[in-house]
DNA sequence: GATGAATGAGATTTCATTCAT
DNA sequence: GATGAATGAAATCTCATTCAT
């Protein structure tokens, strides 16, 4: 009796430990497929294998539990990406490895609806969209801005791509994720090439 | 005196030309800003300074509202485009033309906010994305190709961008809509500079 | 030019004059097929090939056009029925003339929609359902016992029959109007059969 | 107290169970009362004691809550009334019981107010009516033919009895209920006397 | 007199949030 | 802590009625 009753107890406030876990999880696969407003917490909870009312145990609103789901989702990645320009190598091959970190933890992944999430509900969630900016994009942006002063300075870079606004040189990235999340039933994308075609246009244009 | 009441008078009856196009003006508008399911008809029913009911007997819900705002916004544009790849030139001059057109069309004006409604609803609204892919992005890319073509043809470009995937190649554009509807007042974009980086990254990349 | 002006006048003179008629059929129509609330003034207005706005003028509101399609509908036929009585022969003569006439200006005919109407809406429309009562039903009911009254006193019908109540000796007729609107189609009614079947019930029952 | 107390918690929550027939019977009070589209469901709500929302939580639609009211109301007396052609007895025993229960059951009771209903809605509620055909009325005719064949074969009933339509031999038991439902307040009916004049004519009509 | 564009009250329905159990 | 029944605000959409033309 005892016994059963304590692994109950434990099997249960184990549960609770993982509840925010398991309903973030849940909740990324709900928001990312039908967006913000169109969301509903009981899918939410029925995904999670909940109730509706237990959400509100872990999360103040709707609005915060999105919130932190995208914090929760994409952080960890992009601190994989500044993590590299911290190793020795060329910024040739720094680059090339940043860019295939942000292809194969980001945009092969389910991670890769985030980005639609955080364009479409943006406008409504200021505070969203700066958390997005400051903590991933802002970081993401000196990281790269770096690697190439790097280049430069060991004369692998033209030193014109100093200014080249780092927007533009992802910009394929997040095209790709849009396309695949959009359109690729339509026409479907071959990622490896188009990750190709990223790389290669982007060390033509930079390249000495 | 006389005019104003006529004036008046005007305001409220016999608009039935206008009000279709008075109504668009307004919901594009609301919709950029909150999106489809946080706009309310109420709003763009004052917006357009009409009442609610008088939306519905010009668009019969909605969503079809939101699929003719978005029909109408930015077809037109896109069929400058196309046209541009009919003059004579070389074909690095009509790119340069095209990307200009781009920029000066959509990235700069209000039309740069439909993409991400696109981007925010398409999910919901498949035969809106089935349709801006039609009639849109894949006419866009064909068009692309084909210039791309003419310049390997004509030894401009580089025989290895005929591989290239025309998603890559926009995408700085993309990138500058979405960096400018909804982190420019974090960082704001200097879109000069911006569209020189973009043409520059292609130029790089595309010439021999 | 002036003949044919006046032709035109004319017309619309005459026209002027019918409208109100047009309207009522046309409305009769739509209320029978839709009842009370679900019929849209609109819908009327185009059976009776008019604008919306021209049924409030010889209309005050929905309310009113409904109560004055079911008196113009029903009230001449009932007139009928009470004339009858006025002529000589037998009781069961008058009897069964007035059941002919039920059936067949009544039943046989668009007319029985409006009982249909009454039932449905009378309960909200009270002032309906009271002139219903008093013009129709009551002189109904009055002509009835002073037909079977005759027959007692002529020794054809049986004196019991005096205290019968007339609604019980019509139901059939009604009971078959209800029959063709609503349940024809899945079992169609032999209206002749029918209609010998109440006759032969009813002079069985009053006969001596 | 505490027994008041109990009473109110219970009041809100946890009454599942009771839940859809608390909203059944007060649906049934209004819809009776107005029809289908007069009847809001904040009256249906309020009658019952609940909110307007809670409703939907044991009904899709208006629609269906209206076609549950009927068939829940309706369908158990039906079911007594074909029990009784079971018994043993001679025709005309079965069918004086069986108009008995009819005029016991259905037209002293507030279900006298559905076939109004039906009457009034039928034509919107295609399958509303063919329900209540099927379900009801067919089974109805069905016995009410059995016990009339029984009766001729024992020789109590006039051969000519087998042709009768069903529908007129019942159709004084629907006037009643209309004329109660609306005319009563004009000229109150005997329902006692009523029904024997029903009976009396029947049997007349029938008996040998 | 006739029109029909415009109005706006009011209906159904949804769903985030609460709270007694 | 977990539940899920209940709430009620808010949204879309309808349509009787008005009124400038």
């Amino acid at each position: 009796m005892e016994h059963t009753q304590g692994e109950l107890k434990t099997r249960r406030h184990r549960r609770k430990d993982e509840r925010p876990h398991e309903i973030l999880k849940a909740a990324l696969e709900i928001f990312t497929r039908y967006g913000y407003a169109a969301t509903r917490l009981d899918d939410v909870a029925e995904r999670a294998g909940i109730s509706k009312g237990t959400i509100y145990l872990y999360f103040p609103s709707k609005e915060e539990l999105f919130a932190e789901v995208v914090r929760h989702a994409i952080l960890p990645h992009f601190e994989t990406i500044e993590a590299l320009a911290e190793q020795g190598g060329s910024a040739e091959e720094i680059l090339r490895q940043q860019l295939e970190t942000i292809y194969s933890k980001l945009v092969s992944t389910e991670v890769r609806y985030i980005p639609r999430l955080i364009i479409g509900e943006g406008t409504r969630f200021p505070e969203l969209a700066e958390f997005y900016y400051r903590e991933i994009i802002s970081r993401c942006h000196r990281t790269l801005r770096e690697v190439i002063q790097r280049g430069v300075e060991s004369g692998e870079f033209r030193a014109s791509a100093l200014s080249w606004q780092p927007q533009a040189i992802l910009s394929p990235a997040l095209s790709a994720v849009i396309w695949l999340t959009l359109f690729d039933k339509y026409s479907p994308l071959d990622l490896d090439a188009y990750f190709q075609t990223h790389v290669d246009l982007l060390m033509h244009g930079l390249k000495v």
